[in-house]
DNA sequence: TCTGGGGTCCTAGGACCC
DNA sequence: TCTGGGGTCCTAGGACCC
């Protein structure tokens, strides 16, 4: 059996464990530069506001219904994650963090696994006020399944629900409609509604699994197979990332290059920096600049290339300069540049360091980056930058309302 | 005027190898 | 008239997730 653990609107959630005056009434949390509703409490949903709307679109609402509006706050998120994950793996040995707000749990060889689920849910929200939702069942996209019944169902299932027979594997699969089904997106169901598929229980009888590989590719047929209890979806261990990403939006077009230089500067900095912190090198690093792609009126340009490094590094110089090349390749004038970004990926260990043919015998700027690592460790983030960044922070995120982080540092804690 | 960021996996096709 | 078989790697693009 797989228990799924999952924050109720976790970001939402997260604010009022900072501000229990926020309980009971509408709260949302903003996307970056407080573009879009990214995290709704269940009242802000009853009053019509959806996933993803932009701030400025649903303006007189937040204003009719005095709707609470966070910007985003990761510190804060990534804290109240980790201690949620804490306090599973007290009950659960084998834990698969799926995202920031959800986790697998293996249940294999325990024993009351939904009396586990139950004290599990109530230890959460009594240490850190986290209200959850936990699923049970004998695969993971089954767990997926029990996990919205229970969250749909609060009262009748204290948010806590089993698929632990045929029968109510059968049912559940009945009451799932085939947008809500785990890895079938838009683009999937509305080819399988032109089939006359409107249900899970529709997706695993109606339809073949010749058909399904084919339409679907294997992934589609591994979910076929993993919603009738045959498990194809494994419990994975933690392992690195394969891409590090960090892009970002401009509060305002962007036409000139010095600034794209410094951007794209200070992103290398940033995935060099997590490169380091899981201990990794990356041999590819990909450099983007979209144009704004909500305005059709306006010129669009979308570029993006690949550059190899010379060998694996995670060193914030050579990926800076590989990044800064990419950016020069690209680059184009006269365009309204609205978002840029890099990617790192052909990532390996610091371990397996694969030596260059040609090229100096171990990584370069080791010691460099390990005492900027350090200092920026013990005296605060970004004490330490570098040249092309722009220490002043004029291009800082449009963020009108950011809570304390009271859970994650010392100075931000909540005064009564 | 204002529209996020960071990930995963799979497939097809081209270029290459022996 | 006739033109093998078995591979790898890379890239672009599409689908999905939170």
């Amino acid at each position: 059996m797989y228990a799924l653990i999952d924050g109720n609107n976790f970001f939402a959630s997260c604010e009022r464990v900072g501000n229990p005056g926020l309980v009971g009434k509408p709260v949302i949390v903003l996307s970056n530069n407080d573009g879009n509703a990214i995290a709704r409490s269940n009242e802000a949903k009853a009053i019509g506001i959806k996933m993803g709307d932009p701030l400025f679109k649903i303006k007189d609402i937040v204003k009719q219904h005095d709707v609470k509006v966070y910007s985003s706050n990761y510190g804060l998120y990534g804290d109240m994650s980790n201690r949620m994950l804490d306090i599973i793996r007290m009950q659960i040995p084998y834990v698969e963090p799926y995202s920031i707000d959800e986790a697998f749990g293996m249940m294999h060889g325990i024993s009351k696994q939904y009396e586990i689920c139950v004290q599990l849910r109530h230890n959460i929200y009594k240490w850190i006020g986290i209200p959850t939702s936990i699923g049970l069942a004998p695969t993971k996209s089954l767990a997926k399944v029990a996990n919205k019944i229970a969250k749909k169902f609060p009262e009748r299932t204290g948010s806590v629900y089993a698929i632990d027979s045929e029968e109510k594997r059968i049912k559940a699969l009945k009451w799932t409609e085939i947008d809500d089904v785990w890895g079938i997106g838009r683009a999937y169901a509305n080819k399988l509604k032109s089939k006359g598929i409107f249900t899970a229980y529709d997706f695993v009888t109606k339809v073949s699994g010749d058909w399904v590989k084919k339409n679907m590719t294997i992934v589609g047929y591994r979910l076929q197979l993993d919603l009738q209890g045959i498990s194809t979806l494994f419990f994975e261990d933690i392992q690195d990332k394969q891409n590090i990403a960090c892009t970002r939006s401009f509060e305002r077009n962007i036409q000139d290059k010095k600034y794209l230089e410094e951007r794209i500067c200070t992103f290398s900095a940033n995935v060099a920096e997590k490169l380091r912190g899981q201990k990794t090198h990356c041999s590819m690093i990909y450099v983007f600049l979209n144009t704004n792609r909500f305005r059709p009126d306006l010129p669009s340009y979308n570029p993006g290339v690949y550059f190899a490094t010379d060998y694996p590094t995670n060193s914030t110089f050579e990926i800076t300069r590989a990044a800064l090349k990419g950016l020069s390749s690209i680059f184009r004038e006269g365009f309204d540049y609205k978002k840029a970004g890099i990617i790192v990926s052909g990532i390996t260990p610091e371990s397996s360091y694969q030596l260059s043919f040609f090229g100096s015998e171990k990584p370069k700027d080791q010691d460099a980056m390990k005492a900027i690592d350090l200092l920026n460790k013990k005296y605060g983030r970004h004490k330490i930058a570098f040249g092309g960044q722009d220490i002043t922070r004029i291009m800082k995120m449009r963020q009108h309302n950011v809570s304390r982080n009271f859970a994650g540092n010392w100075n931000e804690l909540i005064e009564l």
